[in-house]
Order: C-alpha cells, then structure tokens, then sequence
RNA sequence: GCGGAUAUGGUGUAAUUGGUAGCCACGUCAGACUUAGGAUCUGAUGCCGAGAGGCGUGGGGGUUCGAGUCCCUUUAUCCGCACCA
C-alpha cells in the first residue's frame, strides 16, 4: 500500500473538522497551557511558505502539551483592520469588507491544508462589531482612568476630580502630559471646559495639540513604531513633524512597569534590550537655569551633572515654549528665519544631514548656577523638543554634539575631565579625574556624578530625575477602515458614549479618500456626530489573546472563570518585528486592565519564541545578449549575458524545466538551450520573497506536490526556528523520503498491514529510547530541526522493523509533527480514539546507560573521555581507573585534581 | 556612533555545553535493479596528498592536558536604536 498522502489528509483534516478534535473547554481537572500565534493580517497576497513557519512550530508544541496532559488552547483569528485594504479600497472603490472577507476566506483555506490544531470556535476578527464593542470599551476606561504614580496604578478619574476639589494639585502625584500646579480654589474657579482640558492633561486616553508624526501621502498620523528611518512602514512614504490635536494614550505612566516587568519573561535577550532601548531610560538631573534678566528659569535635563564646570553655552529646541520670549530684537529675524528652515525640513532630511552643523544666538544669556558665569542660549535642531525638556546644557569638551557647535561657533570649549585631545575631539567617556570644577576636582568621574545630584538637591536648584525615551502613543488615524472612537463633541469637551451604546459601528461608505477639506471619510457621513479619525492597528491587537479566552461573551471582555482558568499567554511565536509596536502596546494595554482588576496577571505572554524570516531563493536563467538562446549557469563566462529572474515553480534542483520554461512566457516560446551535460543550470540569489522576483513559493503548492507533513518537517528542518532562512525547496525530498520510509515500516513487501507483536530486542529498545529522550527535550527547547533529524537517525538505525512495541510509540512521537500520517497509521494499527489523545511516550533511563558517565581514560596512548561505568560506580572506582594507564598517570602529574564532582547522569568535572 | 546577534564542507546544518569536528539531509560520484523515473536500494564524499600523513570551525593571539565552544583582538554580515543631552 502506498504512501497516499493527499487521501490520508484530506480524510484527517474532515475528520478533525467534523469531530470537533480541537474544540477546547475550560476544564479545572487538567492543567491549561496556551499557545498563540500572532494573528495574520489577511492581505490579498495569500500565505507564502514564510507565513506558516511559526504556525507549525506552535502547533508542533500545542500538540506535544496536549500528548503530556495539559488543556491546551490555541486559537486562532485575523488582524482585520488597516491600511492595505483601505488603499486598495481608494483605488478600486471596492468596499474593505468585501476584500477583507474574501482575503479572510482565502488564508483559511490556506491555512486549514496546513492541518494546524486551531479551536476555529473561537475565531476572531478585529473588525467584527462583536469584537471591537471591546477595543471601544477599553478605550473608555482609559479615558475615564489616571495614573496615580503613588500607588503605581490605574485610578478613576473621579478620584482625581475629588482631590482637585479638596486641595487642587498639592496632593496630586499622577502621570500627566505637562506638571500643573493649582490650588482649590483656582480648580472651582475653572469653567467647564477648563475642567476638561486639565483632566485631560490626567486621563490615559486623552486628546492633546503635540507634535506628531503626518504622513501626508497616506493622509493620517503615525505613532513612533509605524515610522522607521523618517519613512511610514507600511508604503514608505515621507513624515513629517507636524503640530496637531490628536488622541493618545499614556503609555509612558507605565514606562517603569514595563521595564522591570522584563525581568519576569521568558523572551530572548535581545527581544528584552530591544524593549529597554525603546523605553529608554536614564537617570540624570533636572537643573535650572536663571535667565538674566528675566524671572523665567531655564529647565534642562542632564546624564552629566558633573560637567557643570564646563558649561559654556546653552542650546534650545526650535520648538521650545519660550523660544520668542528668549529671543532679542536684534536677533529676532535671524531666530525666525533659523526656526521657518527648520520646520520645511522633513523629519528624513533632518536625520539625513545630522554632520550639518546649524543654528543662531538668541540673544540671551543664562547664568551657570555653579559657576555664576554668564553663558549664550542658541537655538539649534539638534536638540529635539520631544526629549527631556527640549533645553540643555552644553559641555562641548565632554559631548561630542556640542563639540561640533562650539567649535562651528567659536565657543570656549573647557575640559573639567582629564583624558582625551580636545584639539582633535571631545571626550566623552564617563571616566577619569574631575579638573577645573572647584569642589569636584579630583574627584573619579562617576563619583562625582553621584555627589552633584546630591549638591543639586541641596542647593534647591533642581534634582534627580528619570527620564525615558519612550513618548506617548498617538492613537487616532484620519482614516475609515478601523475602530470608531465612542465619543462625541460639545463645544469641543470630548465625551465618552455610555458603554452599554457599545458597539459604536463603522458606518457604511462608499468615498475612502479624505474629504476636500482635508479632513478624514468619516466626516462625509451624514449624521455622524462622533470624532471622524479611527483606532490605529494596534488597538484590536492589543487584547486578542484575552478574547480567545472567552469568544463569544457579550457581557464582558473576558469573564472571571475564564480569565481565572486561562490566565495568559504560555507561549507566544511570532515576529520580531512587533517588538517595539505590538509587544509594547499589548504589554501596557492588559497592565492597565490588571490595574483595572479585569484580568488576573500582569503580562500577557509569558514565555515568547520569534520564528525567523524565511527569505526568497531566486533563480536566474542567462540569456546570450541579443539572441533569444540561453545558456546554463557553468558555462556562462564564455558569453556575453543577460541575467534574467525565473519563475522558481519551473526550476527543479536548480534545473530548469525547458517546455515550462517556452511556456511560462510567449517571448520565451522559442528559446533555445546551450547545456551543460544535458541540464540547464540555474543561477540563484537570496533575496526578499516577492512576487517581482518570481520567488514567492506557496504553501498550498508544496502540498499539493509533497503533502502538509512533509512540508511541516521540512519547515521545521531547514534550520533553527529563530534564525532568519531562505526557503529552499532542494531538500525536501529528504523529508519526503522519510516519511514513505516510515509508511513502509507499517507494511510488508506484498503492501499487506504487517504491524506484529514480537517482542523488541535491546538494540531497538536502545534506539527508541534514545530518540524520545532527544525528541522531548528538543521540542521543549524548541529546537525543531534536530529532532527531525533524530527521526531520520531512528529510522536509519532500526532498519526493517515491523514490531508494534517499537513503532506505536513512534507514531505518537511524530504525531506533533506530521499529525495526518500518524493518524492514519494509528488507526490502522487498531485505535479507534485519536493519536492526539495517546500519551506522549517517556523514556526509560535504564536503556540510555551508555551516556551515563564519562571519565577520562588512556586509549590507543592518548587521554580519552568515554568509558562506561555502571551506576553504583563511586569516586574511588574511577579514580583508580585514572591512575591504571602510564599515559593518563603522565597527564594527572602537575594537574591532579583536587576534587572529583560525580552528577549521575551526567558528565563529571574536574576541580583543580 | 551605541547596543545585540552571527561566522563550521559544494549547500542547509549538527556537536552530549570544554572532551575523537562535520550528526541528519541536500547535492555530487560510483554501483545495483529496472516497465528508463522527478522511482527504489547500496557505497563513497571536509581539504591537500598516490600513500603514509598533514591541514582544517572568518583572521591573529591567549588560557587549558585538551578550544567550534572560554578570554583578548580584528574582519565581515545581519538586526535594533540613533543629534536621547
């Protein structure tokens, strides 16, 4: 009988579908594990063979906990809100529902050939009213919600309003957007939209006029993360800087938890510094400045406190505040002039020509509080109004940014570090003895840092601060195709819709583009009196995992036993690249509902694996310039030739099918060959997969050739799961081999059932053994690959073997990875229950004794490390083995050990 | 500029975590079988060398009885942040 993979799968896959073998419920009797995916977006394209690589690893692992006894949860759903299907929308005028619901229709079909073990019950969408009535309802509460930094939480806001009332701001220590100070009876004496605009300066979700990021070719605001190199992510357009009112949420009042909430995660180091460095933080002063002749006092920020001896001038960013009161006459139109340039560059020009060195005097002076020294303030861009407080304190001797002014300027550059050439360049290393500072001199740099935060406190002239780079998200998009905010306007007070008017539904359209007016669709409807921009993609992302938990309830996000049951996260596999977006977001999204009391842990995704990128292997054919021939990769050199991409689905093992090829283009119909030994090579490159380079593989392709479990085993052979891979189709003959290999264990030579029960010799019990301990511990450690390959070793070693002892516990040992083959082939050995319910095999130590311990020993003169000792074997026993052979008596002089550390199990060391 | 990661045959990779480098595959070569295939099976295959043997984990140095693994240094590639005070 043969291997007949599209049969067997297709029969699976009803099966699974029509028992329901996935459907899982809360069951308090098991423990829960869940394993989730990070939901796709369902673009136009499809899946390619990319796509499904973290699936199948996380699936690999659903099914392995499910064979070890856990309740296992792994749902899946679609990120269906965002900007492609609304592009695709302004130029077709095609609704996004429609292409969203036939992309979603399509990734389904896709992804169900795949044979993954989703619960599809508990699909969701982020487009679904159903869904975003909760994207909505917890936007509300962050309106309606402040950041008390005492209590390092999430408070009602009323408790704000009820402190206002009773003291104003002196007993307030909440998270804000810039510090006020009020007393009482200044907050009585507030009108009502006054109110307003300072809860807004509290509230987690608020709306405020800042600096943002606009991309006019996509017509909307971005948040940091959606803005890479000056550019948009998503189309690459130019940003730039803009002032605008817009909503955000708080995110930095949790800058802090975010960051020592790091330490509790199982995510790889460098998904942890990517994190850290986003968040940014540093300790440093806060100082200010008197401005002679003015009562203002300049505020900076500084890492380098003990530089203050070598202030010698002061740097503001165009945009600060007091920038025109800080301005002379005399220099008022040069400053003008200075602050218009600055702001027609864009933000990619601006970090383009950071060597540039520009700027102008204001005019005014400031006095060094140390030093009493009178010093210039300049206004110059490369101090960013978003960080600190947009002011500083330059120490051209110490910084090199400075340096560059100074030394543009002619500015007094003085050393208070010794070290370094300032002839040449500032030196900014944090190390070396304190110089011209008065009471600091000699001082070790870092103590003097640690001393001035001190002397800045004493002296009232500022204190220590922390400060992050991590700015406040920008949450509202001009766009249709996303969640609408559920507030509405009067007199411009924003106001929240009452939660039980949830879902606030997406009106139907049928212009996408902005209105004339510049202002976003939504503002076309007629009777829309809600805010026109909508929810950016990251809002339904936010909270998905908690739905999963809890699909269907329509009385809360999720329910208590749910949530209770549930919990978070086990296991999350997804992409780096939402380290910064996604990651951070979702993180400060389930911290404020933890705050709220509406879920029971603090982070949402406990241990985080980032499956690589599996890149494109282009092929090319070589066309004789000016002919319509063709000539074969070897054998190029000697011609003149044109390099031409091939669509990779002809090219086999780097070999071209020449018929597909004159097929696959009419200019190619004619093509003639020069070959090497009969073939024609290929050339190939890694590149990007995508559809202009003729690279792009798709999964439902290699299905249809090879069948799900091969391609499953093959993604998960082609190398280690967080490494970035091209695909490369070449060796998944490999795999397919052997899984016909092990079909064919299963049958004798006449092709009848052939499983009989003799028993299993040593050897065999040995193979077997050592492949579940290796499978095991390979899958906890997510190292795919190599157990693949121990299967491969398996099957090597047992050679022809039909015996039930053996080959029943392999087929449960393989199930995770190739599920339909082994279901098959459990069922034909006589299960009539599914092989996802058969217990994952354990192995036995006894068979594995071999590995048991290693000592050196002398072989063939030299000193080697392998022997085997029974496990009663002491110290002493080994030891004298030690001292038997004259080569390892030789090695022992000058090196003996002091002590012998015996591990059972377990390699043992030597402690000299 | 700062931070992180990686570097092993023709290719993808593996290495009991300091103990015989190259497991398992792909590819290549040779052979068997044959209804000639994109099938199956067997063997060989790091490099140099006829051989004995020598050399080999990006380069250089070090620690060690012993280094792909640890330390220093250097080069290359990839990723993140970037005028962050």
């Amino acid at each position: 009988m043969e291997y007949n993979f599209k049969e067997i799968e297709a029969k699976w896959q009803r099966r699974w579908k029509e028992d329901k073998t996935y459907h899982v419920e809360i069951d308090p009797s098991r423990p829960k594990y869940y394993v989730l995916d990070m939901f796709p977006y369902p673009s136009g394209a499809g899946l390619h063979v990319g796509h499904p690589l973290g699936y199948i690893a996380s699936d690999i692992y659903s099914r392995y906990k499910r064979s070890c006894g856990f309740n296992v949860l792994h749902p899946m759903g679609y990120d269906a809100f965002g900007l492609p299907a609304e592009q695709y929308a302004i130029q077709t005028g095609q609704h996004p529902a429609v292409t969203t619901e036939r992309n979603i229709a399509r990734y389904r079909e896709q992804l169900d050939k795949i044979g993954f073990c989703f619960d599809w019950d508990r699909e969701v969408r982020t487009c679904d009213p159903s869904y975003y009535k909760w994207t909505q309802w917890a936007f509300l509460k962050m309106f309606s919600h402040y950041y008390d930094r005492r209590v390092q939480k999430a408070e009602p806001i009323e408790k704000l309003v009820a402190a206002f009332e009773k003291s104003g701001t002196a007993d307030v220590d909440a998270a804000c957007t810039t510090e006020m100070t009020f007393t009482a009876d200044d907050w009585r004496a507030m009108s009502e939209v006054q109110k307003e605009q300072t809860l807004q300066n509290y509230r987690i979700a608020f709306r405020a006029d800042t600096m943002v990021n606009w991309c006019p070719k996509l017509g909307t605001v971005l948040a940091n993360d959606e803005v890479k190199d000056g550019l948009s992510v998503r189309g690459g357009y130019p940003v730039v800087q803009k002032r605008m009112k817009q909503w955000l949420l708080r995110v930095t009042a949790y800058a802090q938890r975010m960051l020592d909430g790091l330490e509790s995660l199982e995510w790889s180091d460098s998904l942890k510094e990517i994190q850290r460095n986003w968040i940014g933080r540093s300790v440093g002063a806060q100082m200010f400045f008197d401005i002679v002749g003015s009562d203002r006092k300049l505020e900076i920020f500084t890492t380098r406190p003990d530089t203050i001896y070598g202030v010698t001038f002061m740097v503001i960013a165009p945009e600060h505040e007091w920038l025109s009161e800080l301005t002379t006459e005399e220099n008022r139109a040069a400053v003008e002039e200075y602050v218009e340039q600055t702001k027609k560059r864009s933000e990619r020009e601006r970090m383009a020509e950071t060597k540039r060195v520009s700027g102008v005097a204001t005019g005014s002076y400031a006095i060094n509080p140390f030093s009493g020294k009178r010093i210039p303030i300049y206004v110059s861009d490369y101090v960013l109004a978003g960080y600190g407080t947009g002011a500083i304190m330059a120490v051209p001797a110490h910084d090199s940014r400075d340096y560059a002014f100074a030394r543009h300027f002619g500015l007094d550059i003085v050393p208070v570090v010794a070290g370094g050439d300032l002839s040449v360049s500032s030196y900014d290393a944090k190390e070396g003895k304190m110089i011209n500072s008065e009471f600091l001199d000699g001082m070790d740099v870092k103590e003097a840092i640690k001393f001035m935060f001190e002397e800045v406190e004493n002296r009232g002239i500022g204190r220590r601060i922390v400060n992050y780079r991590l700015r406040d998200a920008i949450f509202s998009r001009q766009r249709y195709w996303g969640e609408p905010f559920p507030i509405y306007y009067e007199n411009d007070i924003a106001r929240p819709l009452d939660e039980k008017d949830l879902p606030l539904e997406l009106p139907p359209i049928e212009n996408f583009g902005p209105t004339e007016q510049g202002e976003p669709p939504l503002a076309r409807v007629k009777g829309w009196r809600y805010e026109t921009s909508t929810m950016p993609g990251f809002a339904g992302s936010s909270a998905y995992y908690l739905r999963y938990m809890d699909p269907h309830n329509d009385k809360a996000l999720v329910g208590r036993e749910a949530d209770e049951y549930w919990r978070n996260v086990d296991l999350y596999v997804g992409g780096i690249e939402h380290a910064t977006g996604h990651l951070m977001y979702s993180r400060f999204w389930n911290m404020f509902l933890y705050d709220l009391g509406y879920v029971c842990e603090p982070e949402p995704f406990k241990k985080l694996v980032n499956q690589g990128m599996i890149q494109g292997r282009s092929n090319f054919v070589y066309r004789v310039v000016g002919t319509n021939t063709f000539v074969s990769a070897g054998l190029k050199k000697n011609y003149e030739t044109q390099e031409i991409h091939v669509d990779v689905n002809i090219v086999r093992n780097d070999q071209l099918d020449l018929e597909a090829f004159r097929a696959w283009r009419p200019e190619f119909a004619d093509a003639e060959f020069i070959l090497e030994d009969g073939k024609y090579t290929c050339g190939w490159a890694i590149e990007k997969m995508s559809k202009s380079m003729f690279n792009v593989v798709n999964p439902d392709y290699i299905v249809d050739q090879y069948g799900a479990d091969t391609l499953r085993m093959y993604e998960m052979f082609l190398g280690p799961l967080e490494q970035s891979k091209p695909w490369d189709t070449n060796g998944i003959d490999g795999v397919h081999k052997f899984l016909r290999k092990f079909w064919r264990l299963f049958f004798d030579r006449e092709g009848n059932f052939a499983l009989n029960d003799d028993k299993a010799t040593d050897k065999e019990l040995k193979t077997l053994h050592k492949t579940i301990k290796k499978v095991r511990e390979d899958i906890e450690n997510f190292s795919f690959n190599t157990s693949v390959a121990a299967f491969m070793i398996c099957l090597n070693e047992l050679g022809e073997c039909h015996k039930r002892d053996i080959l029943e516990p392999l087929t449960v040992l393989i199930s995770p990875f190739a599920p339909h083959i082994a279901e098959e082939l459990w069922s034909l050995a006589g299960h009539n229950t599914t092989v996802c319910d058969a217990r994952y095999p354990e192995y036995d130590e006894k068979y594995l004794v071999e590995s048991a311990f290693e000592y050196p020993v002398s072989v063939n003169g030299k000193v080697r490390f392998k022997k085997e000792y029974p496990l009663s074997a002491t110290v002493a026993d080994i030891s004298a083995d030690i001292v038997t052979t004259p080569e390892a008596q030789k090695w022992l002089e000058g090196a003996a050990p002091k002590k012998i550390i015996v591990v059972p199990g377990k390699i043992i060391n030597l402690v000299k």
